[in-house]
This record gives C-alpha cells, sequence and structure tokens, in this order.
RNA sequence: GGCCCUGUGGUCAAGCGGUUAAGACGGAGCCCUCUCAAGGCUCAAUCCCGGGUUCGAUUCCCGGCAGGGUCACCA
C-alpha cells in the first residue's frame, strides 16, 4: 500500500515540516537539574482541590530547581467547554499564591512555547499523524461508535480484554481500494495508531513517585485524531510535552493505567518521553470505606468552598503542602514563621497511599495562620470576606477600621503573647465580634444562680464600677463582691471549703460576663467594659437583671 | 472480571534487617486561670494475614486478603 498518498489524501494540508518544529521549539536555556513542570487543565469548569494540590507539587518543584511552571490547556474536548475557566483557574491558584511563569493568558516574555491551548495547535498534531500514516504507523478506522459497542460487549461476554486490538482491529488491514472506496463515500473516521507492542511484553518503568512499576507493552490501536481531525489526550500530550519541554509531568495516578499507551507514541514519534510522577489521589471517607474525592459530590473539593468558609489561603497551602510532603510538618514546627516556599520540597518525598482529606488537620493549620495575623493583617484578612459574605451588618461594622482593630487586639489577642487560636475561618472571627456591637448584642441569660444574687452582683458592681480602674483594681472590686452573695473571694479559701460557699469569684465574674457579653465566656472582661465604654456597659448591666 | 497501584495508631505519617516503633492532628486527663482561648504536663492508641529467608523481620521474598485506580472519537 502507497502510505504516502493515503496520508497525503487524509490530511492534505499544507502544513510544515515534523522537523521544522524543532527548529520553531528549540531546546530551553536552564541551569542544570531545573524541572519544566506543567498544569494541563481541561477548561471543563472550574478548578478544584485535586487541581490546587497537583499544582503546587508542580509548582514547588520547578521554583525550587530554578526551572519553568507553565499553564496548557487541554481544550481538545469541544463539549466539556466552559467559558470563562480560563481565567477562573489562573484567578483561583493566584488567590493560593501560585503563579505560572508562562503560559495562556500569562502575560511573559517566556511564551515561547505557544500557542498554549491545544486547539490552536492542530497543525503540529496534524503534521505529526500525517508522518505516521506516511510512515504506515497510523491508518483510518471507520468503525462506528455502534459497532465499537458491540465489539466490545462480545469481549467482555467472553472475559477478553476490551478494546481495539489484534483481530478485533478491523480497520487495521483494510485494502487500499476498501479505503478509498469508504473515503469516496464519505464515510467518517478517526485516524488510529498501528500498535507494534505486543501485551505479553512486560518492562519496568520508574515513577518519580511510585518507584519500579511493572506494566505491559500498549497493543490497542487507540485514537489519535478524532474524526473532527482534533486529537486525542494521549498524542496531544505527546507532542506537546515534548516540544514545550517539558521535564518532569505530575498527574493523578488515574493516568497510570494509559502509561504503556504514552510510552509507545513517545517512541514512535521519535521523542523521548519526559519523566513522570503519578500522585495519589486526596480520599475521603464515604461510609466506611474510602473513595477518590469527587467533584459531583464533595462540595470540599471546591476551591469556593473555602473562600466562602473563610479559610486562610495560606493556610490550605500549608496543609496541602503538608500531604504532599509529610515532612513539611516537621520542617514547619522549626520554622513557624518561615516562608513555606523556603522548604526542600522533593518529588519523591510524596506519598504512595492516597491521603485522606483531613479537615481536623485544615483547621488546625487555619487556626495557627490566623493566630499569628497582626491586627492589621487580620482585620485586612476579615474585612475582605465581610465585604464578600458578610451580613450588612458585619459591613456596616467592618467600616469602622479603628474600632476594629482596637477589638481585634484584645478578642484574638494579636501582637500578644496571649492570642487566640482556635479560629479557623472568618466567620468564627467575625461571629466573635457581634457582642461590641448593640445591633448585634444578643442578650442570652443563662444564669446559674437564683434572681436574688444576679441582681445583687449587677447592681452592686455598676455602682462600684469605674471605667478608670485598671485590672487590678477592676478585679478587686469583683472580689469584694462575693461575700455579700455568699460567694467565697478568694479561690483557695473556696477550694479548701467549698460547702461554706454557694460559689467563688469566677461565678461573680460569670455574672457580669453573661450580662455585658451575652456568653459565658468572652476574652478579658475589664478590657471589654473598657472597650464599650462607660455608658453602654452601665446599660448592659442594668439590662441585665432579672 | 483483566491489568496496575497501595496497605504502620481514628487521621497524616517517620522508619529501609536488631528502635522503649519518632512526630503532628484528633481524643482523654491534670495544672494554670475571673470564664473562653492560649500555654505547660501526662495518658490511651499502630506495623492486614499466612508462609518462607535469616541468629533476628514492621523492614527482604512468595502467596492470600483488603482498599483504590483503570479498562472511550473524556481528559
Amino acid at each position: 500500500m502507497d502510505t504516502k498518498k493515503l496520508a497525503e489524501k487524509l490530511i492534505p494540508d499544507e502544513l510544515p515540516s515534523p522537523e521544522s518544529y524543532e527548529e520553531l521549539y528549540p531546546a530551553r536555556q536552564l541551569p542544570a537539574g531545573a524541572e519544566v513542570t506543567r498544569l494541563a487543565p481541561s477548561p471543563t469548569g472550574f478548578i478544584h482541590l485535586g487541581n490546587l494540590f497537583s499544582a503546587l507539587a508542580d509548582e514547588r518543584v520547578a521554583h525550587t530547581t530554578g526551572g519553568i511552571f507553565y499553564l496548557r490547556i487541554e481544550d481538545t474536548d469541544e463539549k466539556r467547554k466552559v467559558d470563562g475557566a480560563v481565567e477562573s483557574v489562573i484567578r483561583s491558584l493566584d488567590y493560593f499564591g501560585i503563579k505560572f511563569d508562562e503560559g495562556a493568558e500569562i502575560d511573559s516574555p517566556l511564551n515561547k512555547y505557544g500557542p498554549y491551548y491545544q486547539r490552536r495547535r492542530a497543525g503540529l498534531y496534524r503534521a505529526f499523524a500525517k508522518k505516521l500514516i506516511a510512515e504506515g504507523l497510523a491508518y483510518p478506522c471507520f468503525c462506528t461508535s455502534g459497532e465499537l459497542d458491540a465489539v466490545r460487549e462480545k469481549q467482555t461476554e467472553n472475559k477478553e480484554i476490551t478494546g481495539y486490538y489484534g483481530t478485533y482491529a478491523k480497520c487495521r488491514n483494510l485494502s487500499e481500494e476498501e479505503i478509498y472506496k469508504k473515503l469516496e463515500e464519505g464515510m467518517p473516521y478517526v485516524i488510529r495508531l498501528k500498535s507494534q507492542g505486543n501485551a505479553a511484553n512486560k518492562f519496568t518503568f520508574r515513577d518519580a513517585i511510585k518507584g519500579d512499576i511493572t506494566v505491559t507493552e500498549n497493543e490497542q490501536d487507540i485514537v489519535i485524531l478524532k474524526s473532527d481531525g482534533i486529537p486525542t489526550y494521549h498524542f496531544a500530550h505527546a507532542i506537546d510535552d515534548h516540544f514545550m519541554h517539558t521535564t518532569l509531568v505530575i498527574r493523578g495516578e488515574e493516568w497510570l493505567s494509559s502509561l504503556p499507551v504514552h510510552i509507545e507514541l513517545h517512541k514512535v514519534l521519535g521523542f523521548k518521553p519526559p519523566r513522570y510522577a503519578h500522585t495519589s489521589s486526596l480520599m475521603k471517607m464515604d461510609g466506611d470505606t474510602k473513595r477518590k474525592l469527587s467533584k459531583r459530590k464533595d462540595p470540599e473539593l471546591s476551591l469556593d468552598y473555602y473562600r466562602k468558609a473563610g479559610y486562610f489561603p495560606l493556610a490550605v497551602v500549608k496543609y496541602l503542602m503538608t500531604v504532599l510532603n509529610s515532612n513539611f510538618e516537621e520542617w514547619l514546627l522549626k520554622n513557624p514563621d518561615g516562608d513555606y516556599r523556603d522548604f526542600k520540597f522533593r518529588i519523591d518525598k510524596m506519598g504512595k497511599s492516597g491521603a485522606l482529606f483531613d479537615l481536623d488537620k485544615l483547621n488546625d493549620v487555619s487556626k495557627t495562620e490566623i493566630s499569628k495575623l497582626s491586627a492589621d493583617e487580620c482585620y485586612g484578612f476579615l474585612s475582605g470576606w465581610v465585604s464578600e459574605f458578610g451580613t450588612e451588618a458585619d459591613k456596616a461594622h467592618f467600616a469602622n477600621r479603628e474600632y476594629l482593630v482596637k477589638i481585634l487586639n484584645l478578642v484574638m489577642g494579636t501582637g500578644g503573647k496571649k492570642r487566640r487560636k482556635d479560629i479557623e475561618r472568618a466567620e468564627q472571627g467575625v461571629r466573635l465580634l457581634d457582642y461590641f456591637f448593640d445591633d448585634t448584642f444578643k442578650p442570652v441569660y443563662g444564669y446559674r444562680f437564683d434572681r436574688e444574687t444576679v441582681n445583687i452582683v449587677l447592681k452592686e458592681f455598676a455602682a462600684a464600677y469605674s471605667p478608670d480602674d485598671d485590672n487590678s483594681v477592676w478585679f478587686a472590686k469583683v472580689k469584694a463582691l462575693a461575700p455579700k452573695v455568699g460567694f467565697a473571694g478568694e479561690m483557695s479559701e473556696y477550694k479548701a471549703h467549698p460547702e461554706n460557699y454557694k460559689g467563688n469569684v469566677s461565678d461573680v465574674a460569670e455574672i457580669l460576663r453573661i450580662a455585658v457579653t451575652g456568653s459565658a465566656n468572652s476574652p478579658d472582661l475589664c478590657t471589654i467594659m473598657g472597650i464599650l465604654g462607660r455608658e453602654r456597659s452601665l446599660a448592659r448591666l442594668e439590662k441585665g437583671m432579672i
């Protein structure tokens, strides 16, 4: 068969020669050991935690080795395309502090390997498909999806390996006449690889994360060009990673099973394959079994989820880092204020098994990060959240920056040693501020003592209170009140003889606290009353009487 | 079902032939304390199973078992 003629017939386009592309995309000039990595999402909607996880690994590897991290858009499936997805990817990653050096919609002088949208590289793929056809390594297939389904059903029934291979590859041995006849009839067709492999042959492949893995040669005549002339992922990725000079392909382990296809593709194209690193996926508990986090079922996979909930973005990144390299946690303990970028990320330190997504741990990382914020930073973080997700009242409150910073200093303990460290999300922090504003102060008088006791405490304290009192004077007044209601003024005394008292100083403070803040728990009450001011403090003490 | 990957406390995990089997999160308790938070201290909890190899296996080999992934003109 004249395969050159066939190639010309099938792909008549005037295309640059395959060799010319080597000159168009010359090797990158990078220091030794520099890794070139990429994030190659399909623009099918919104980016999720799995993407962030992978992007972080890519970005770290590239930037700890002096390499390049670029963005390529795999838009070969038109049906699944979603508008605005590319911008969304960039914006989402940027929110978490991850930036690309090069690629789609990235403004950079490094963009010399584009276009970075696969649809815009159609000529490149077609040139190589044409070459393979001419070499007899690829052929047209006219099988309909109905025929393919029927074959697959039969194979399943007979417990044979499914797919297009061996004697099942009907179009593989079509005669020249048959091909041209079908072409004349205008039958739609795809281009398939004429696989040279044999599934009986096994070989060992070294994965950068999993180590040595044993796989069999590919023998499937996979589709390389779909009927619309656009390449499949497999074909496009081999060509792109070659010409974009990717050195390390980091991708989910769900790709492991198609590795033989990719190896063969590189081989027939005459390319040296990049190194591969297959990451284990983030899992989640479903009933009593683990499963991969699913975009459709699990809201926590959406990055918006973390933004809405008010997680500190850097915390999400640091949490992910602990999953990526478990020794990162140790490093973090030693360098609590260090930049995570200073940590020596290692791809070979990545876990081989799928990690359960651990919300408790994320919460822990988030609350430590939030606790480290200065009052100004904390204000910035919370007000950012409020402007997007807060109530009208929240927005009004946050307009008063000066007052807010003062409250935050107290509530969060910013700047001091005793920092509040239980705020995991912006929303919790914002709610903690409610009682400082009269419109959101919710009196909940759940006193544990009788009416008479409560009213005496409140009334007497109001009479004694002075906004000028410092902490010790303030507390002395609380203590002085105790005997008047049969409580112990000294803690030690109470502990020695609890049977002699109805309560102790802390109970007196509790009554005051409930009246002033509506809660039995709050930061230092003396300071709170100072911030509220004399008028509002006294008003609350009075209102608190029952 | 075939093929591939994985298997250390509840979770993330260190470990690479001899260890009291790190550490972190979470849990329990104690101390401190005007409550909460923070902090300090203590405790409970792990090598999937069965065979080998070896003086000695969590570590090496084989076989089970379990979990996960994948079998498209989707990526």
